[in-house]
DNA sequence: ATCTATGCAAAGACTTTGCAGACTT
DNA sequence: AAGTCTGCAAAGTCTTTGCATAGAT
């Protein structure tokens, strides 16, 4: 624990290399974010859970538990415990489940991004992300005509995409 | 089925009772589309399936496969049937998926009914549902824009209903 | 007659949990 | 020292599937 900070620290203060200085610069906060959602549910910063913080943000898109827990495996952190840290890293706002069809749950990071919703192709399974102010101040709006103060939403278009549509029309053709 | 046909003529030329009635001739026609999906799709239009469509008929707001299963249990029909019927009681609109939160697969039906989406209160469990055509409309503008078909949405808002509202506030002072 | 549908039980996929030892506070 | 966290394996929950028989076209 006290050796990432210092790793972290490092990291900020080397030169150059900007990209990787301002990657670390984000996990640097989300773990200090992390910490403090820990400390205020008098719940303890393990360095498996910062490990596990770790992993989530080095990972870029959607991803699921299992693909999560892979990284992790060699590091020696079990699945269960990965499992049991998903409710944490959403709940700290590091993580945000997404993308509801389909059985398992995915999420991606949240810590530092604009929020942002997704059209999953039903055939191929390719998502693009979409940010629709409208669609917030919409929600928002419904939200309240019936007495309802908005704290999270579920947005998810699903379509076929443009390969997708391409193939079908030569299959039909 | 040709004694249930007989059933259900006899309910539409019943004097009185006009609500019932009512949905004896909604549910005659649902199973006339769905009588005809089966024919398109190849597949057999049997007892058990329309047993299936009348049970989820008879259902009203949202329930889950077990809830359903549950029905039917009394019918003789498994629930591994009833898991197999659900994808064509969707593709034939007799049912449409919903989203709420959590694991399980739920439904409602849908058939005769106008589209509509759901905010859930994540205290009390309370749903409602709205509907907002300008939703619709962007979220075919927002697909066509990165060059998805759209075919399906799930949209789903959480907040905080009126009356846990005004708990939390008793709470508070 | 051919091919699909169903029930049953078993298997599968994903997630949670009990427990004993390790670690944090 | 007190109490939480973790890995492991077992159990749970929800869903799908193989197979033999029943049923639809």
């Amino acid at each position: 624990m006290t050796r990432s900070v210092a790793l972290a620290y490092l990291a900020l203060m080397r030169p150059g290399r900007n990209k990787e200085t301002r990657v670390d610069a984000t996990m640097q906060r989300a773990i200090e974010r992390f910490r403090g959602f820990l400390h205020e549910r008098a719940l303890r910063a393990t360095d498996v859970r910062e490990a596990i913080v770790k992993a989530a943000l080095a990972r870029s898109g959607h991803f699921d538990v299992d693909e999560l827990a892979a990284d992790l495996r060699a590091s020696g952190i079990s699945r269960a415990t990965v499992y049991r840290a998903m409710p944490l890293l959403t709940e700290a706002g590091i993580l945000q489940p997404t993308v509801l069809i389909g059985q398992q749950h995915r999420y991606e990071g949240s810590f530092g991004r604009e929020h942002h919703d997704h059209i999953v192709c039903g055939r191929c399974g390719a998502i693009v992300e979409f940010q629709f102010e409208a669609f917030e101040i919409l929600q928002r709006e419904v939200a309240a005509q019936h007495g309802y103060r908005l704290t999270a939403h579920f947005h998810e278009l699903v379509g076929v995409c443009a390969a997708c549509q391409a193939k079908e029309a030569a299959h039909e053709s």
